[in-house]
Order: structure tokens, then sequence, then C-alpha cells
DNA sequence: CTTTTTATCCGAAACGTTTCGGATGCCCTG
DNA sequence: CAGGGCATCCGAAACGTTTCGGATAAAAAG
């Protein structure tokens, strides 16, 4: 495998312009940068990461640790993630370390150990719950990372989230300025943060129209669930229905034909809302668009900052 | 950070003594081997990968490169040995590095950066076709790695397969035996080996039994396809069809409610062989069985040696 | 015509580790 | 006591990259 040396022979400089001129520095001139590239490729360069590292204190890589399969994760969601960041570091040149719990073994443990290995600039995290003990960890480690998510409303680190509270505002708003009165939410897992969030945001809203609450029912977001949970709604006093995801909602929809229905869609999997039949509001912000915004953010937090993304989202219906 | 160079002054002695002392060497007495562990203890010595890895070529992680989605893909798969490999490979205190290949991208190129970028010692090697590129690669190259099938008969490299010859020809002879004579082959994608494998393997069957191939249909292997090359064969002169999986043996049950199936299932998603309705023949070889051997034969791989193992398939009905 | 600037370039040191090829002192054999 | 064998140690050279501190020439300024 060609070194920096066999370009600088091959090329005819010192290896010092050579790594100069890939490295598009000052005090190259521009003729002798598009000879050098031209070089690089003929003999087929490729810089080592590990002598990079070593000289740079920077060994770009950046990890992500994922539970492994079990009943309460989607796996399609983590594999969603898992290839999309994936996709997106390598585009960058970084690398990508995925590392799959075991059954009984501790998300911390694992991190904690590799932090202390070395060699990992940064970690991304995803579903946290409420006070993520990672992120305590990190944070007291003084490791970069970025959350996807927020796992407490004051943050004070690098993360990429949506506004939760706002989507739960939108949602109830929609069902109450169509008239609607007593809500049912079919919400999400009761630990995730942004379980609470909504809440939050659909609880002011109802308090501003004056309508309330009827019901409250947190769990999975599976259709059979939705199914489940519209079936055991009291049959009055109910005239909209805030669904969690699209799951929720189609199983809803199957229990309830003809309610109100505001759901929040994160475009997991291909769902046509069309399918859908009855009335139906959407707050739509696909999940596919953190990828790059989560891996822009990690890197700037590996540089020291501390970026906090809020994603937009979209209003049907 | 303290280097090898401060745990060296700390307990009085040279570089060299200290590097050999930690990584149990020969010539250090036991004495100093404690002393020297204790001291480097005493300090928070942490070896630095990277410089181990410039060094040494050994990293203690290993990778895998993986299309990203697109149509040809089967998802469901992919994140399957992702996820199996990943917790095998940490569970043996390796790193697992993830590549996801963006939608033009060489896979080789791919390959070939992540080798001279240095810090990995080994790859996995999943989907072959014939006369794999990748396998040419890394041959030549000389780089450790382990393929989930093989991209040819006379493989000379490490490999965890099933004997797919054996199943064609197990799969062929539960029809002949059952009295067919004319039989149709539903299988697997055409530029795949073990579709080649598995033919030879049924026309070696056919030609012992005295009973002949009708019709050659490889693809796709999803349900609806099954159901199109079903209906799309000749309503007579066939009695027995042999199906690449359970996916495709589903479509054709749908389209041919009566003939005889023979099919490979690979367990790769739970279909319950009893929802097919009539005479249905079975080899089974789960894929989940393959991740811990893989991650053996890498090691051993690793190691200079060839490991080449064959994974056993269960006959049924 | 000398001096200063500017644009390019290069040698050599450094990052932290492993390892080759000796050194040193000691004990044992003859 | 000369010599070989053994256990234990060390200096120095690598691995491939980045970067500091100059060097060289030509162009601009005095």
């Amino acid at each position: 495998m060609p070194t920096l040396k066999d370009v600088a022979r091959h090329v005819g400089l010192s290896v010092t312009q050579v790594s100069r001129a890939l490295n598009d520095h000052a005090d190259v001139s521009a003729e002798t940068k598009t000879r050098v590239r031209q070089g690089a490729l003929e003999i087929g360069y490729r810089p080592n990461l590990a002598a990079r590292t070593l000289k740079s204190g920077r060994s770009g890589s950046v990890a992500m640790i994922v539970p492994g399969r079990s009943e309460t994760v989607e796996v399609e969601l983590l594999m969603e993630s898992v290839m999309g960041l994936s996709a997106e570091f390598s585009r960058r040149g970084l690398r990508f370390l995925l590392h799959v719990l075991g059954p009984g073994d501790d998300p911390v443990a694992a991190l904690e150990t590799l932090v202390h290995g070395g060699g990992i600039d940064g970690f991304v995290l995803t579903d946290p719950v409420l006070n993520d003990p990672r992120v305590a960890s990190l944070t007291a480690s003084g490791t970069p990372f970025v959350l996807h998510g927020r796992d407490r409303a004051d943050a004070a680190y690098p993360f990429v989230d949506i506004d939760n509270r706002a989507v739960g505002h939108a949602l109830a708003s929609t069902l109450t300025t169509r008239g609607a009165r007593g809500i049912a939410l079919v919400g999400g897992p009761e630990d995730r943060p942004y379980t609470l969030f909504r809440r939050e945001g659909i609880d002011a809203a109802l308090a501003t129209a004056g309508a309330r609450l009827v019901a409250d029912l947190p769990g999975p977001m599976t259709e059979a669930r939705g199914r489940a949970a519209g079936g055991s709604l009291p049959p009055d006093g109910i005239d909209g229905v805030i669904a969690g995801n699209m799951m929720l909602a189609a199983g809803l929809r199957a229990a309830l034909p003809d309610i109100p229905l505001a759901v929040h869609d994160d475009r997991l999997i291909a769902f046509d809302p069309a399918r859908l039949s009855g009335p139906l509001m959407r707050t739509e912000a696909p999940l596919d668009a953190a990828w790059a915004p989560l891996c822009d953010a990690l890197v700037q937090a590996i540089d020291g900052e501390i970026p906090q993304v809020i994603l937009p989202f979209q209003t049907h219906g």
C-alpha cells in the first residue's frame, strides 16, 4: 500500500508538501495541488488513519450503542437510524462503530468501557429516557456526544430533536378548533420524554380552548394496542383522539371508524395516510431528516461546541 | 494521558521493558512484570490504540461493509446479520465497525480505503456474487476476512456456509422419492452462487432419479414473485416445485394449492411452515446460527489460519 | 542596487508503540 | 579460570502522518 513517501517520490516533491497539498494547506501552489492529487490517484494512495490519529489525537471514529433484539425495542427504527447514521458518517470520512448490547448488558457500562479504551471521538445517543444515565456518564467524563431527542426540558448538551411540546399543542389545537371538547390521548411509552413533552403541549392547548383530556393511555405504539385502546375508551364524551404515531392511529381507526383523529407521523414506515378513512389531522416530521443534522452536530460537539438543533414539523389536514 | 515513557520513568525501567512486561513477553522477570503492571495502574496508564495499530497492524476491531437501502437488498436480512455479528464481536471484546455504502459507492473502493486506513484487523463479507471482486481485492492485499457463503465452488479462503449442493440434492430427492418426474425450480437471484450450487445438486438428484427439470425461474425471493411464477408455469407435466425460500413457497402455494412443494427455509422471518397447506418438504438451516461461527472464523483468519465451516441443515417432511 | 516581502518549498522532529539486535551480568560446566 | 549458556535488560529504529522552523528564489519596495 502506497504511503505519502511514495506519492512524494512519484511527483518529485517532499513528503511535507504532499501532505500539505492533500490537506489543502495554504502555502502550496494551485498547480502543485492538482499535480499531487493526480499523482496520489495514480498510485492509489490512501491515508493511514492510525498514523493520522497518532499525530492529531483524533481517531476519526464515532460510536453508537444500541440495545439488542428485545420486545420493547422497535427494530425497524433501530435499523433505520443505524443505516442512516452510518451512511452519513462514512460520507464525511468518519468511521462508525456499532456496539450491540447483549440481553443483560448495562448500556452505561458498555459506554464507559468504550470511552476508557480510547480511540473514539464521540458518541451518538438515541431513544433517551428521562434523566438518561448515559447522558450523565458522558457529561461526567467530558466525552463529546449528541443526543437524538432530549432527556429533560432544559438540556444543556448537544442534541437534535423536534419540538414535541409544539407537536402536542398542534395536535390538540387541530381537534379543538374543529369543536372537540372531550379528548382522549393514546400516546407513546410513559418513560419517554417526548411522551411527556407532547402531553404538556396538549394540556396547554386544551386549557386555552376550554377542552379537557378525558383519557390518557400511554403505552407501546403498535396497531394492536391502538385497536385495543380504541375499544376500551368510554363510548360517550369523547369527540377527538390524539395518537402517538401512525400505527396507533391505524388501530384506533379500526376500532372507532368515525372519530376525529390527530396523529404525529414520523414517516418511520411507509404508511399512506390516505389509507386511513374518516377525519384525520397529522403533524409530520420524518425521522430520517435527522441523520445528517445528527452527524453535523456530533462533529461540532467534538470541536467543543454545543449545537442544539430543533427540526421543523409540518401540519396537514 | 500517561504514556509508556511515563510508566518507564515511574518504575525506573526502559520503555522497551515496560512494553514487553505489559504484553506478557518472555524475557521479563515475573517480579518485574508485576512491578510494571502495578506502576501502570498507579499512574493510570492506557495504551494508545492508534500507536499500537500504527506499529503492529492489530487494532482489535473488525469491519463489515453493507449496501445501503435499495430495491435489490433484503433489509431484514441485513439488519439481522449486523445485529447478530455486532453482538457476537462485542462479546469477544472486539470492536465492530459498520460501513454503509452510499447509493453510487463502489464496495471494493470502500474496502480498500478501510484496509489501507489501518486500524482494522479483518472483514466480514456477506452476500457474495460469483467471483466476488471483494474477495479478489482482500486476497490480493492479504487482508484477513471471512465470507458468509462462497463465491465459487473451490473456495480457498475462510468461509462459513451451508452445503447448498446438498440442499439442492435433498430438495429434489424428496420430490422424486414421492414419484415426481417433472419438476419446476423457482429459485433465488441468478447471480448468487447458492442459486447455482443448489441447481447443481438438483440436477444431480434428478439425473439419478430419471426425472427432469421442466422449468427454471431464477429471480428475487418474494411472495409476490412466487405467486406470479406459480401462475406462469405450464399447467401440465409438473408434479413438483422447488422453492428458494419460504416467501416464494407461500406465493407458490397460493397459486398452486395442491402441488408438492420442496423449499429451503433459512428461518429469516418467523414463518410457521404449518401455515402452508398441501404437501410440503423443507430443508432448514437457520441463518442466525452463523453469527458465532463467523466471528470465530474471522478471529482464526486474523491469526493466519484458513477456517472453512460447513453448517448443517435439517430435513423435514 | 540593496532590502523586504511573498510564494513555494523542504528537513527534521514528533506522536506512542513494538521489536530487532545486541548488551550485561550471572551461573554452570569443563 | 576460560568459556558457553541463560535470564534480563536496553538503545535505536521503525510505522505514516502532521507541523515547526527555516530555506530558496523571484517579485516588490526602498
